[in-house]
RNA sequence: GCCCGGGUGGCGGAAUUGGUAGACGCAAGGGACUUAAAAUCCCUCGGUCGCAAGGCCGUGCCGGUUCGAUUCCGGCCCCGGGCACCA
């Protein structure tokens, strides 16, 4: 054995063996207890940074432990391929995406097996392989016929120099990130998936995933925003259409006294007058081409025009002018609003400027509202007035007599609204999975049929940046022939969002070889749901609600049989340096490789999990990491310097021990509890190696004294530590358990087990106050009962001084734990 | 504006069910070893008063409940995050 603790060659060394022997290969067996782990996987964009290391080491940590456990535990790892980083370094460096992704990959691939994670890398998967992104083309023809994917116009941020679709995170204040020209809004035809068709489920299910963190359930619900309300009619004064709106507040309709149309509203057009033609177009106009990070900008201003037609207010019959207005969104709703201006503040703002009527319809108890005077509007619960036959009725009950009012009448309906609006999915990209959808003149838009299917994506592609997708320009992949009519035909030349990839390859790990269909459901009925995903918080909603919208529409195709993808779910903090986010911007980062090389890949793992608790952000302190490498050399110094004495295959007898034998053992046994107990129920780390650290400097001093008939302790300490240390550092705990003289791999040892009788105390410390406050200590037997430690504390000279003769009043005693004094 | 987190030494953090506040680690100071430095080892380390024993104060602020509050309740301040003309 080395004197000093190398991490070079040791990593090395196990890396090598795990790597040739596949020890974290895993196949499905019904007699062993499944655990799946997955750890969100990266975008190949060239190298893992310390948030990887940061996520894959708690996963680690996790997968390593289970496995000790005797679980079967798949730890898949894999690429989420697809994307426009690949596109645009083909642009700039005149390479092409799939060269570029591939050799990240290989880089990647490298550097977390430096890091020593126990990955089956025979499942080992990419998205941007033909072989995962067929079957998802496959999942879409489905979903298509089962009228979960469909085309509709909608409008998206265009920018006009690029001839490209933004996503909302590529515009920048209202401009395109790349070449700054104005972007506008666009109505295009787009490809949606129907995730409000399961709107309600993905809501009822936030209440049923205890293994959630609440606020990832919260946003989500707030996502999703369910709210109750009514649709109502307002019959058009000419002709014989009506404006639909969508209200929560159905309460105040009798004082709806305009209405505001949003300016992309199809009748927005239609009902403007010939006199306000010209109005009603410039503010369309100017509509549409502000952004809509600022049109909802906090300091917007509200504006509107008069379109010059009339409704009928259903309620009071009375006729009411109908508007176009500025904030009034198209995709909320029925893009029309009843307005009520005493009831809405920005119905007020906006009567106000345009002087538009006013009537009170609610007022608050014990006070009298005078729309002549009104500041503001009053949005609170109150009684209905200037209402007709509801006048009097408390509002919240006037909700449910005027919904049923309404409906009865034909006027209405009840009904419920979301926020969460279908999933478009359509990118005007390369490097994605190609919609497999054929659009013929006569036929429309037919999928590609199942035989002729994958739809590859062409290699012999140029990258210019400019004129919109490349995709588009390539005419052997655009023209083809009508697979119903065989007329010449245009193939779809959009490519899916890269979140639909994310959707599901979690359930693809389970049978990556499959090459019947997209799953294999013997398989994945083993493994799924993932018993434990770990990843960053940003992740909250997007890809965690698609994630789950997925599961359950490969439920309903008949693939799976579970409800939620999910069970358990940990969000990990960021990582910071010097106050912020690590990210080459900032100038803060630092490299992982660099790590390796100075310190070994177990001292990087060590401290990532010992600075902080998972869900925390991490403050990254350089000085930090020296001291978690300190640790491991002090102990591997003491385990060399104990070898030299302790003989192989000594067995405990703890009746031959001396009593500070004892003492340690029984420190021994307390901590493999706390450990086991702080990794398996609480996932905190970091207090599992700071008890680690604390048994490390006992056994320290307890060495040093090396008594003959300690040694059985002193290896059992020992060997407890590694065994315990194994999940964070396993290169340093394997190679130290060889060298105490054990073959076949620690993790067949197994997780150590404490035994409760080594753990119970021979004397308790019982804290004594005297009126809440801390006055002494006594020194009890561990079976003294109440009156045993009253007389210990009344005793004790010091607790005397401080009850300083009073008669004690009342007296608490806490078993085992403490003895307050009240005088 | 609404909804979540969070606020503890010089720093990262601990205190799991209302019961010893500051575990573990970092930094700092002092010492040992060394020609010297690095490494390593030992000691001190919330504030304050005191020669000491010990006392008093202290978990963002104010108040409450309790024998006892970092922990529970009410009000406020600050920081971080999410959502937001959502009708």
């Amino acid at each position: 054995m080395e004197e000093k603790y190398s991490p070079k060659n040791i990593e090395n060394k196990w890396q090598t063996k795990w790597d040739k022997e596949k020890s974290f290969k895993v196949s499905e067996d019904p007699s062993l207890k499944k655990y799946y782990l997955l750890e969100m996987f990266p975008y190949p964009s060239g190298r893992i940074h310390m948030g990887h290391v940061r996520n894959y080491s708690i996963g680690d940590v996790i997968g390593r432990f289970k496995r000790m456990q005797g679980f079967n535990v798949l730890h898949p790892m894999g690429w989420d391929a697809f994307g426009m980083p690949a596109e645009n370094a083909a642009i700039q460096h005149k390479t092409h995406p799939a060269k570029w992704t591939k050799e990240n990959i290989d880089y990647m691939r490298g550097q977390l097996k430096r890091m020593g994670f126990s990955y089956d890398w025979d499942r080992e998967l990419a998205t941007c392989d033909v072989s995962y992104y067929k079957w998802e083309q496959r999942i879409f023809i489905e979903m298509y016929k089962k009228g979960l994917a469909y085309k509709k116009s909608s409008f998206v941020n265009w920018c006009p120099s690029c001839e490209t679709v933004l996503a909302n995170e590529q515009v920048e204040e209202g401009c395109c990130w790349r070449c700054d020209s104005v972007v506008e809004q666009k109505e295009l035809e787009q490809w949606f998936f129907k995730i409000t068709e399961y709107a309600d489920e993905l809501l009822e299910y936030t209440e049923k995933l205890p293994g959630w963190p609440e606020r990832v359930m919260v946003m989500q619900r707030n996502w999703i925003g369910k709210s109750y309300g009514c649709e109502i009619d307002f019959p058009l004064e000419k002709g014989n259409g009506a404006i639909k709106v969508f209200t929560t507040r159905q309460d105040t309709v009798f004082g709806a006294t305009f209405m505001s149309l949003a300016a992309e509203h199809p009748l927005a057009t239609t009902l403007v007058t010939d006199e306000n033609c010209k109005n009603v177009d410039e503010f369309i106009k100017k509509v549409k081409s502000t952004d809509k990070a600022r049109r909802t900008a906090d300091d917007f201003e509200k504006e509107g025009v008069f379109t010059g037609s009339y409704a009928i207010n259903p309620a009071t019959g009375l006729k009411i002018p109908v508007y176009l207005a500025n904030f009034v969104l198209m995709d909320y709703g029925t893009g029309a609003v009843m307005a009520v201006p005493t009831h809405d503040q920005r119905d007020f703002e906006f009567a106000k400027k345009y002087n538009l009527s006013l009537t009170v319809v609610i007022q608050p108890e014990g006070k009298a509202l005078d729309s002549a005077f009104m500041k503001e509007a009053y949005t609170e619960p109150g009684v209905l007035v200037n209402s007709g036959e509801f006048d009097g009725l408390e509002s919240t009950l006037a909700k449910e007599k005027i919904a049923d009012w309404l409906q009865k009448n034909g006027k209405g309906k009840k009904t419920i609204n979301y926020r969460l609006r279908d999933w478009g999915i359509s990118r005007q990209r390369y490097w994605g999975d190609p919609i497999p959808i054929i659009y013929c003149e006569k036929c429309g838009a037919v999928p590609v049929p199942e035989k002729d299917l994958p739809v590859l994506l062409p290699m012999d592609v140029e990258f210019t940046g400019e004129g919109g997708s490349p995709l588009a320009k390539v005419e052997s992949f655009v023209n083809v022939t009508c697979p119903l009519c065989n007329s010449p035909a245009r193939r779809e030349t959009d490519t899916m969002d890269t979140f639909v990839e994310s959707s599901w390859y979690f359930m693809r790990y389970c049978s990556p070889d499959y090459t019947d269909a997209p799953l294999d459901k013997k398989r994945v009925q083993y493994w799924m749901s993932v018993d434990q995903y770990i990843g960053g918080i940003e992740h909250a909603v997007m890809h965690l609600l698609y994630a789950r919208f997925f599961t359950k529409v490969l439920r309903d195709l008949g693939y799976v049989d579970v409800d939620e993808p999910f069970t358990n779910l940990l969000t990990q903090g960021m990582v910071i340096k010097d106050g912020s986010k690590m990210s080459k911007s900032k100038g803060n980062v630092v490299d992982p490789n660099f790590l390796i090389d100075k310190y070994g890949a177990d001292t990087a793992r060590l401290f990532s999990l010992f600075a902080a608790p998972p869900e925390k952000d991490l403050d990254w302190n350089d000085q930090g990491v020296e001291g978690s490498s300190r640790f491991l050399n002090r102990f591997w110094k003491l385990v060399y310097e104990s070898l030299r004495f302790m003989k192989t295959g000594e067995k405990l007898d703890t009746s031959a021990i001396t009593e500070e034998g004892k003492i340690l053992r029984r420190q021994v046994h307390k901590t493999i509890k706390k450990v086991t107990e702080d990794i398996d129920s609480r996932f905190h780390f970091n207090t599992a190696i700071a008890a680690i650290m604390e048994l490390m400097n006992s056994v320290q001093l307890f060495a040093a004294k090396n008594r003959p008939e300690n040694r059985a302790v002193l290896k059992e300490a020992l060997e407890s530590i590694l065994l315990m240390l194994y999940p964070f550092v396993p290169h340093f705990s394997e190679e130290l358990w060889e060298e105490l003289g054990h073959g076949g791999g620690i993790e067949k040892a197994g997780w150590p087990k404490w035994d409760s009788s080594a753990t119970v105390d021979e004397e308790l410390i019982v804290v004594v106050q005297v009126n809440g406050k801390l006055r002494g200590k006594v020194v009890v037997a561990a079976d003294a009962g109440e009156e045993d430690v009253k007389n210990a504390a009344f005793g004790d000279e010091k607790i005397q001084g401080a009850v300083d003769g009073k008669t004690p009043k009342k007296v608490i005693y806490v078993p085992g734990k403490l003895l307050n004094i009240v005088v």
